[in-house]
DNA sequence: CGTATATGGATAC
DNA sequence: TATCCCTATACGT
């Protein structure tokens, strides 16, 4: 479920909803109870999304990671038992499940954090230069480079999956052998992509088939027959088309 | 009912 | 490179 994309909607979502006057914090589930009853009755003044990361400013940061498990429900039920986190204003309720991070950040850690981080394609202040720079650097295959988070922040197995398929590129590539201009072509199909992805909360490759996947998950290429490949790359599960993806 | 898997990533070696 | 954590869901027995 999530990757950049969907944590850019819930922090819309949520900064329209939630931001801008008391918010009541609970966590019916216990294991945030006592950060929740600090922030029970206190203003959201803005969420924040960079890549995964989500960061929630109360006056003290609440940092969101989901994880590959984690999401975020909204509700006007009760909880689940297995709600970590509880926030509510006036009649919008939105539940977290299961977040692989949720905590108290410091403006330090904040500052670490997008340190830390590559070029977001959702955001206006990415810096897609330098993600070609340290893209030209990487050692990594271009299949592992593009889920590095110190690179390009925000991709995860989908995208990266779809993305190679759609320039024809085997994911065991070196990194380093990207040009600049394949580069230039990626970055901007990446932010159309990710940025439908955003409106439609979904992930969105149009051109493929019913515009959502080409490669991940599937069975033959569309396009030409072939038995799609699953192979290990970067920790991962790679879904490659043998024949319409070069080395 | 148990077990494997997941669109992630930090940490320990 | 391997292991762990977070939980829901799919699937086999």
């Amino acid at each position: 479920m999530p990757e950049g994309h969907l944590i850019h909607a819930y922090a819309r979502a949520q900064g329209r909803e939630l931001a801008g006057g008391p918010v009541a914090a609970s966590s019916p589930q216990g294991r945030f109870a006592r950060e929740a009853a600090e922030l029970d009755g206190r203003t959201l003044r803005r969420v924040e999304a960079y890549g995964k990361h989500a960061l929630y400013d109360f006056g003290p940061l609440v940092h969101v990671h989901l994880g590959m498990a984690g999401v975020w429900l909204r509700s006007v039920g009760d909880p689940r038992p297995s709600v970590r986190l509880r926030l509510s204003r006036g009649e919008v309720t939105w539940d977290l499940i299961a977040p692989n991070r949720c905590e108290f950040y410091t403006d330090e850690r904040r500052e670490a954090l997008f340190a830390r981080l590559g070029a977001d394609p959702l955001r206006r202040d990415a810096d897609p230069d330098a993600a070609f720079v340290r893209l030209q650097r990487s050692p990594l295959p271009i299949g592992a480079a593009l889920l590095d988070q110190r690179i390009i922040a925000g991709i995860g197995n989908v995208i990266r999956n779809e993305l190679l398929y759609e320039f024809g590129i085997d994911p065991e590539r070196p990194a380093s052998s990207i040009d600049a201009e394949t580069f230039e072509r990626m970055w901007h199909r990446l932010v159309a992509v990710m940025r439908a992805s955003v409106r439609r909360r979904r992930i969105v490759f149009s051109g493929a088939p019913r515009d959502r996947r080409y490669v991940y998950k599937e069975q033959d290429c569309h396009r030409c027959g072939s038995p799609i490949q699953q192979r290990e790359v970067g920790n991962r599960r790679a879904y490659v088309c043998p024949t319409c993806q070069t080395r």
